[in-house]
DNA sequence: GTCCTTGCAAATGGTTTGCAGTGCC
DNA sequence: GGCACTGCAAACCATTTGCAAGGAC
């Protein structure tokens, strides 16, 4: 049976993450765990998040050719995500005020860990102005 | 204004992701199209899919590090999907039996253009089995 | 004829991995 | 002391891009 040790670089990854409310992504991790453990690498912040979201403590949304952004699961704090595809912004959408009923309609046997709900468009600033210039 | 131009191309990739419905990748469809345009190149396929998406008519399911499935998505059938992290597995979820009631929540000014919602999990090909072997 | 598209191939960049040394339990 | 974890750097691979030639309208 698998053994899960703590570490000082596992506690930094976790704060850094339980902080910041701004979907980081891996690099910027990093970056800021650095600022602490200048020593610790991208491979093992990755290794780090691989592990936390195994264990449903921390949600992903990912975008094919763009770096992962990673969100911290905070207590009772149920969100989902609308996202940019311009800029890539994150914004969180409150839960409650988007209630999803699940039922039984997911393949027989299937264990869901993690329910996504995103709302992919375009936020203000990249919604091409209707009334401007050409 | 933008004029998009019928060619042999765009419509071989187009038919290719009507008659499938197994949420190919851009590799596969590509190996595809190759049966009988043979020398249309993966940057073709890549571009003219990233058109159908921004047209609303495909939509797709990006994972990390993996390569993005697409979904062509026929009248009048909409679906969720239920995504195995184990086999990578991509199942359909019928909408319907699904509902989710979107609320004013959104940021103001966001214009949504596509709703996703993904059951991430483990399908029972990858489920650990509770009564055999360690 | 214009200029959007394509093919090719190289570049990009996020993520993964192998390995030897380190340190948690 | 065993073995999970780490740092480093190289490897991977899906996706993007520049450019000259081709084709749709």
């Amino acid at each position: 049976m698998t053994m899960v040790r703590q570490t000082r670089q596992r506690q930094a990854v976790i704060e850094v993450l339980r902080a910041s409310r701004e979907h980081p992504d891996a690099a910027w991790i990093h970056g800021q765990v650095r600022g602490r453990l200048p020593h610790v690498s991208l491979g093992t912040v990755y290794r780090t998040l691989d592990a936390l979201v195994r264990d449903g403590v921390v949600l992903t949304i990912e975008r094919a050719g763009q770096a992962t952004r990673y969100d911290y699961r905070h207590e009772g704090e149920d969100h989902h995500h609308a996202v940019c595809r311009g800029c890539g912004a994150i914004f969180d959408v409150d839960a409650e005020a988007m209630p999803c009923i699940p039922v039984a309609a997911l393949p027989p046997g299937f264990q869901v860990t993690e329910v996504r709900l995103e709302f992919m468009g375009l936020c203000p600033d990249c919604t091409p102005q209707p009334n401007a210039e050409s």
